[in-house]
DNA sequence: TCTACAATTCGCCATACATCGAAATGTAAT
DNA sequence: ATTACATTTCGATGTATGGCGAATTGTAGA
């Protein structure tokens, strides 16, 4: 039950949701996720711990960069299931769209180049 | 979007979610749910309207009692998969079963005795 | 009409959570 | 070694949420 709700309270952020639609594309830099969000970077950090927790998402580290993604399949059927149940529920939804097509632009510009934008404003 | 998060809300308390499960045997009243969690009557209402809300649960008034019960086959698809998802996740749960327990007896009583029984405390 | 009563709504309190900026962490480059 | 820098942790603050008791609502019976 402590997992179950691990996962619902997890879920119960728009911005999270929005964090787990954007990793269906394939892991992003935490830097990538800020700028998507418009968040500080010590928020979006404290929601990808919340995700982690939960198991639904999983954590890369790489020199100074963390790259986060979806749990994969060898993650518990309740997880998987969340995952699903989240993507088919607002995977169409108008704001998952328009972050799809922002995301897109994002990934254009090299990561280093990203967070020196994020330092000016 | 609003919706999604109305769900995921309304799954992240113990308590709503015990009620969810309660109700697969069928439809209860407001008191039963009550003695089966232990909490203020006021509490149990806040909760069920939330889960209303939501669209987990429907309602059925008859005379002064009210009669909850899960979303039905007609719900969108969005919620029958929540349910689904509880269901399957926690359903077997420790505290899941000690509550089918628990209410197997409470549906022993008679409603207006399990109301006086509660007043007294 | 008046009373009893199941359920809900309201007002209050304590706790939990989202957010931010500042400080800390740890890695890469100079 | 020292500096630069992406990320995380910490501390503070405002808002949301769960809980209760008191007051309200609406229905059934006297």
């Amino acid at each position: 039950m402590k997992e179950f709700l691990a996962i619902t309270k997890a879920l119960s952020d728009e911005g999270r949701v929005r964090i787990l639609l954007a990793l269906r594309g394939g892991e992003l830099c935490v830097c990538q996720l800020i700028e998507l969000l418009a968040l500080a970077p010590s928020t979006v950090s404290r929601h990808m711990a919340i995700l982690r927790q939960a198991g639904l998402v999983e954590l890369r580290k790489e020199g100074r960069w963390a790259y986060y993604r979806l749990a994969g399949e060898e993650a518990p059927p309740m997880v998987r299931r969340a995952l699903d149940w989240v993507v088919e529920s607002v995977g169409r939804n108008a704001r998952a769209q328009e972050d799809r097509r922002r995301l897109k632009e994002i990934l254009r510009i090299d990561k280093e180049e990203l967070c020196k934008l994020l330092k000016e404003g």
